[in-house]
DNA sequence: GCCAACGTTGGC
DNA sequence: GCCAACGTTGGC
């Protein structure tokens, strides 16, 4: 998952009461629908900060609740108001996450880039702006192995995801 | 349904 | 600031 920090980084996910933050204000629709029908509860989560001098994965989260209506998208105060969104139809979903890991040193595009498994992740395609990515259970893998995490076996492998 | 114009994202 | 790569909008 993609963030600006300056809109809302790891620390302010650390920050977050219970840690927990609602993924909310997704408002594209190949993002949605990964938001909708294939984030799962437990699946862990790669935390990558975006628009800043060196972009980076910073941190390990884990989804809580998988996708329900955005509720953004129903208040009128909300940036993210989406006034044709309805109970029948919410159009925009979102799901809970929990920071779990801090990064100490955090993964580089240019680490990225100069590691075998992961110089194919979605992240460094040029041009792609889906906040929402997945990653494949290697990348997964991968990513724990050169971030350093110790207890990888706490986390689901299988279907990690960005 | 096509497509040009426009807006947005985000690395560099 | 530049620009590539989309996504969206709206006239036709």
């Amino acid at each position: 998952m993609k963030s600006e920090p300056q809109c809302f980084s790891f620390a302010d996910l650390k920050r977050a009461p219970g840690q927990i933050t609602c993924w909310d204000g997704v408002r594209n629709y190949q993002a949605r629908n990964l938001l909708r029908d294939e984030v799962r509860i437990g699946d862990g989560v790669l935390f990558y900060h975006s628009s800043i001098p060196v972009p980076a994965i910073v941190g390990l989260a884990r989804v809580m609740r998988a996708g329900y209506p955005d509720p953004s998208a129903r208040d009128p105060r909300s940036e993210h108001f989406d006034p044709r969104a309805g109970d029948e139809n919410p159009i925009w979903w979102a799901v809970d996450i929990q920071y779990d890991t801090e990064i100490v040193r955090p993964l580089t595009r240019e680490m990225l880039r100069g590691h075998p498994v992961l110089e194919k992740m979605d992240v460094l395609r040029k041009g792609n702006r889906l906040s929402v990515q997945p990653v494949t259970a290697e990348q997964w893998e991968a990513v724990l192995q050169l971030s350093q995490v110790r207890d990888q076996s706490t986390y689901q492998t299988s279907r990690g995801r960005v």
